[in-house]
DNA sequence: TGCTATTATGGTATCGATACCATGGTATCG
DNA sequence: CGATACCATGGTATCGATACCATAATAGCA
């Protein structure tokens, strides 16, 4: 492998301008460029980004840290992620920390050793040290899909109140006044705010009083426990609020095995929907968050905050999720009966 | 940040004794080695792995280049790669290539030049120069999913035409006569494999007459437009097979839109399972890869030949799918009286 | 006792680039 | 015409570690 001082050499001058050339940095005079243009494309030179990175600090390199990639949601964060990095000239490390702490500690860590140059984060706790960790290494972070209580730090979300309120509003106007939340952990963010827009629904209608919420984890077990709770009560509740996509088809896995048709006997409605390629009965009524645009604008923050010199303030993005009434939700008129019995 | 060298002017020692105790390499006495250890820790000492890879030219980074993180079963083989990678103390970097030659290309040179361990790769085509092109370079691969023509090399990819005869199989078991299968790219391994699974089948029930082969691409859209075709035929196929899930997504959609039953009247079955977290309503009969062992042994077996001085024997690894029969699928008989009206 | 092997440590060069400072030439302007 | 600004280039130090070779002390053995 030919290196600066191979191309150098060949082109007459000193490494520092062949250095100058390739980085566009500095004065170069029209000729010299060109001989130094030559003899790296007849050298084949590529440069050492290793040795560059020791000097410059900088390695082209983000980090994205998430609870699971295998979640469709996160996946498609990712691409969105990845698109806009790879366009920046930017890779791209991936971690799953699966809504351990501790994991994310140690990728923070690994990562922090490793120098990248920023960390897009979706913190598992919503009280967490993790920026201050990232911070102390003078490196950006962004957060996503969640908030992370009392720290100043770039954000972008989903507007998860909102959403949530949409879909109770949705369920009280076609009828229904037992609805249960199904949610995941209480120190998550996300779950959390999901609840206090269903209670806000719930309040809006008077009906305050049959609020019944579980927290529970955002996986397809829990789901599917929260589920079979809520459906041994009495009176029974006719509609059910899953917190994200794996809790509702948790749901939709124990309403199959309690032989409740959905919507005839139950209705359900979910935050997060399937990227489209994945839907082929499209059943679910959900508040539908914009994935791709969420890992897109994020790391286009970041990388505005590689780019500045100076700190702009931090930024906060909500964007608003999209109601997509489908099929698995209507009025409660039967279950109503069937609960009576 | 303080350096080797503050360490090891704290313990008293040169800094060579330093990087012994880190790395655990030659001579060190006990108390030096206490000595050092004390240093480390008060000085909250962290090695710069940069100035490490520059010297030693390791840099604990894996790549994993594939066609779309955003399809489940590739998502899965990413977790896979992540979990045996991290524990191997190995980063990883994705990238999407969207199934284009190009993208890949770029993607390996910008890996290269980033100098990456070892790189884990599915072939955008089955005819490809990139495996040389990581060789040139010095770097172990290990080719995932798909095979490549006529290059030596490690490969873990799931049993193509095993599983596509044993879907067609089925099939033909249930009485079908008329079985079309929808594939990907021809210039795809996966995609001719299960295209020659499905001609096995037919040939030994003696129906290669009846052979009925489209070649499109991986996704829902191009699904979608191979079964509009196959459904304008007269006789009109009694089943289908789909080559991937997404194809098999687009299948769906599109018999959806033709009023047409399923199994009623036109069964369908495919190669590729959702993961379970994602399965609301088992109902497709599939043939299911390992993806996760996918991505596990082949990030193995890139991690040995890294530690391995001598090269051994590359090596194939062909992974059994497992036929899982749902109710996508089932006798023609009620299909047939539609198809003769 | 002398010779080789093992243990323990250090010195120096080097990996391949960029930061920083210096130098000199030429254009611009009052 | 001298001062100033801009253009063009280079020298040297340095980023922070490890490779390689050297040295010396002790141990083991014929």
């Amino acid at each position: 492998m030919p290196t600066i001082h191979d191309v150098a050499k060949r082109a007459g001058v000193a490494p520092i301008t062949v250095s100058r050339v390739i980085n566009n940095s500095g004065y170069v005079s029209k000729e010299t460029r060109q001989r130094v243009e030559e003899a790296i494309a007849e050298l084949e030179y590529v440069p050492n980004v290793i040795a560059r990175s020791l000097r410059s600090k900088r390695t082209n390199t983000l980090a994205l840290v998430l609870t699971d990639i295998t979640n469709p949601f996160f996946t498609v964060i990712a691409r969105g992620v990845e698109d806009t990095a790879s366009n920046a000239g930017m890779t791209v490390i991936y971690c799953n920390t699966d809504e351990s702490e501790i994991e994310e500690e140690k990728y923070l860590q690994l990562l922090l050793q490793k120098q990248v140059d920023g960390i897009l984060l979706v913190p598992a706790r919503s009280i967490s040290r993790s920026v201050d960790l990232i911070r102390e290494r003078g490196k950006p972070v962004v957060v996503l899909d969640r908030k992370i209580q009392g720290v100043e730090v770039d954000n972008v979300r989903g507007d998860s109140e909102g959403g949530a309120y949409q879909l109770v509003k949705l369920l009280i106007d076609q009828g229904h006044t037992h609805i249960a939340v199904l949610s995941g952990p209480m120190d998550v963010s996300t779950a959390k705010d999901r609840v206090t827009g269903y209670r806000r629904a719930l309040e809006e209608a008077g009906l305050q009083e049959n609020e019944l919420v579980y927290f529970g984890a955002f996986t397809q077990a829990s789901g599917f426990e929260m589920t079979q709770k809520a459906l041994s009560l009495n009176p029974r509740p006719t509609a059910l609020f899953a917190a994200n996509n794996f809790i509702a088809y948790g749901a939709l896995k124990a309403l199959r095995q309690a032989d409740l048709d959905v919507p005839a006997a139950i209705s359900v409605v979910a935050f997060d929907d399937l990227p489209p390629g994945l839907i082929t009965d499209p059943f679910l009524t959900v508040a539908a968050q914009p994935a791709y645009q969420m890992g897109h604008l994020a790391t286009e923050m970041l990388l505005n905050r590689l780019q500045s010199e100076d700190q702009p303030p931090y930024q906060e993005t909500i964007l608003q999720t999209e109601l997509i009434i489908r099929n698995s939700c209507g009025s409660p008129k039967r279950q109503e009966k069937v609960s009576d019995i």
